[in-house]
DNA sequence: GACGCGTGGTC
DNA sequence: TGACCAAGCGT
C-alpha cells in the first residue's frame, strides 16, 4: 500500500516549496527559512487556543495573553479568575482551566516544556494533535500532526470515501507516510495551511494546489464531497431563567459557575438549570425552588436571549431588578461597578447583561 | 467510539 | 437563516 519513496519525496518537496512561498504570517509563527527557533510557550499557547477555533478568533486573544503573561512562569503565577476573564468569549473553557494547570506543572518542574510527544501528551489539555504539533513545530521532531485540515487533505489526496470518524486510522496512516525526517514542523504547518487556504471544506482551489497532479479525489471528481462525515444529531431546545441584579451603588450580583461542566469556572448570572421544558410551564406546582430568584426584589421581565451551544439551543428568559443597598442575596456575590467588565463574561452572559441594561433604573449621576 | 464542551463566520 | 464548520481534549 501507499506510495513509493520517490513519489513521497516529490510530494514533500512540492509542498515545502509551496510553503516557502505562501506560508501565512501568523503572530506565533517563525517564517520558514528564517533559521529562528519558535518559542515553545507561544507555540503551546497558540495551539491550545486554536483547538476547534479559527485563526481570526484567536489572534487578539493571543496578543492579549502574551502581552500580559510573556512567559510560562508569568502565566503560572496568574490567578484562576484572571485567566478565566482573559479567556472569556473564546469558548471551550476547560481549555483555560487546563492551560493554567499545564503552566503550573511545567513551571513547577523547572519551567521548560518536555521536548517529546510522549512528554507533552502527559500534560493537561495536550492531546494527540497538540503534542505532535508542539514536538514538530517547536522541537523539530518528526511527528505526524493530524487535525481537521490534515484529515480533509488526506481524504482527498487518496480519495478515501469511508466516513469520519471510522476513517481516522487510515487518514492517520496516510499522513504518517508523508511525514519527512527533515523540516517536519514546516511540513505539518504546510499541510494545515494547504487545508486552510486551498484544500478548503467548500470550493477547494484545486487549480493552484501544489498537489493537484497527485490528488486522487480531483481525478475522480469527488473532492467537493470529501471527507464524508457521519450525520449529526439534532440540537434540542432548552429553556432557563437568568436574574440580573444591580445594587443601588452599581454593584452587580454575579455567581462563579462550578469548575466542571458547561461554562465551567466562568463568571455569570444566577439562574435556573436549563431544561427542555420551560420553567414554571407544565409542572402543576409551578416553579421549583431552583426557580427562585437570588434575592427578594421587584424582578421584571427584560425579554429573552437566544444562544446556541455545541449540543443544544437555549432560550434564556432575562429578569432584571434594582436591588436595595442592604440586600443580602441567597446566591452569588456582588462585584463592584468599578471591578465589573462585561468582557470578562462568556458570550451568553454578556448577551444577557446587554439585554437587561435597558430594564434597569438609571444610576445616580457621578 | 460516543458524548460533552463555545463561539463567530459563512453561505 | 439555520446548519455547517474551525489547528481537539477529557471522560
Amino acid at each position: 500500500m501507499g506510495r513509493d519513496a520517490r513519489e513521497v519525496a516529490a510530494l514533500q518537496a512540492e509542498l515545502l516549496a509551496w510553503y516557502d512561498r505562501h506560508a501565512r504570517a501568523l503572530p506565533w509563527r517563525v517564517p520558514p527559512g528564517s533559521g529562528a527557533r519558535p518559542d515553545p510557550y507561544r507555540i503551546w499557547l497558540s495551539e491550545v487556543m486554536l483547538q476547534q477555533t479559527t485563526v481570526a478568533a484567536v489572534k487578539d486573544y493571543f496578543h492579549r495573553f502574551t502581552a500580559r503573561w510573556p512567559t510560562i512562569a508569568d502565566l503560572a503565577a496568574a490567578e484562576d479568575g484572571e485567566v478565566m476573564a482573559e479567556w472569556a468569549g473564546l469558548g471551550y473553557y476547560a481549555r483555560a482551566r487546563n492551560l493554567l494547570r499545564c503552566a503550573r506543572a511545567v513551571t513547577a518542574s523547572g519551567g521548560a516544556f518536555p521536548d517529546t510527544r510522549a512528554g507533552l501528551i502527559a500534560l493537561p489539555g495536550i492531546g494527540p494533535y497538540t503534542a505532535a504539533a508542539i514536538a514538530a513545530i517547536a522541537f523539530d521532531r518528526a511527528e505526524t500532526v493530524v487535525d481537521g485540515n490534515v484529515e480533509r487533505v488526506m481524504a482527498r489526496l487518496h480519495d478515501i470515501r469511508t466516513p469520519l470518524p471510522a476513517a481516522k486510522a487510515e487518514l492517520n496512516a496516510r499522513a504518517a507516510e508523508l511525514t519527512p525526517a527533515r523540516r517536519p514542523g514546516d511540513h505539518a504547518q504546510a499541510v494545515m495551511d494547504l487545508g486552510a487556504t486551498i484544500c478548503t471544506p467548500r470550493n477547494p482551489a484545486c487549480g493552484i494546489c501544489p498537489w493537484r497532479g497527485a490528488c486522487a479525489a480531483r481525478a475522480a471528481g469527488t473532492q467537493a464531497e470529501l471527507p464524508r462525515k457521519a450525520p449529526r444529531k439534532a440540537k434540542p431546545l432548552r429553556h432557563g431563567i437568568a436574574w440580573i441584579g444591580r445594587r443601588a451603588d452599581g454593584a452587580w450580583l454575579l455567581e462563579r459557575r462550578p469548575e466542571t461542566g458547561l461554562l465551567g469556572g466562568t463568571l455569570g448570572w444566577p439562574g435556573t438549570d436549563w431544561t427542555e421544558a420551560p420553567p414554571g410551564g407544565a409542572s402543576p406546582g409551578g416553579e421549583s425552588s431552583d426557580g427562585a430568584p437570588p434575592a427578594p426584589a421587584a424582578w421584571h421581565a427584560a425579554g429573552e436571549v437566544r444562544h446556541t451551544f455545541t449540543h443544544f439551543h437555549l432560550v434564556l428568559d432575562i429578569r432584571a431588578a434594582d436591588l436595595p443597598e442592604g440586600c443580602a442575596p441567597a446566591r452569588g456575590e456582588f462585584v463592584a461597578a468599578a471591578a465589573f467588565d462585561p468582557a470578562a463574561l462568556p458570550t451568553l452572559m454578556r448577551k444577557a447583561h446587554a439585554r437587561a441594561l435597558p430594564a434597569l433604573g438609571g444610576r445616580p449621576a457621578g
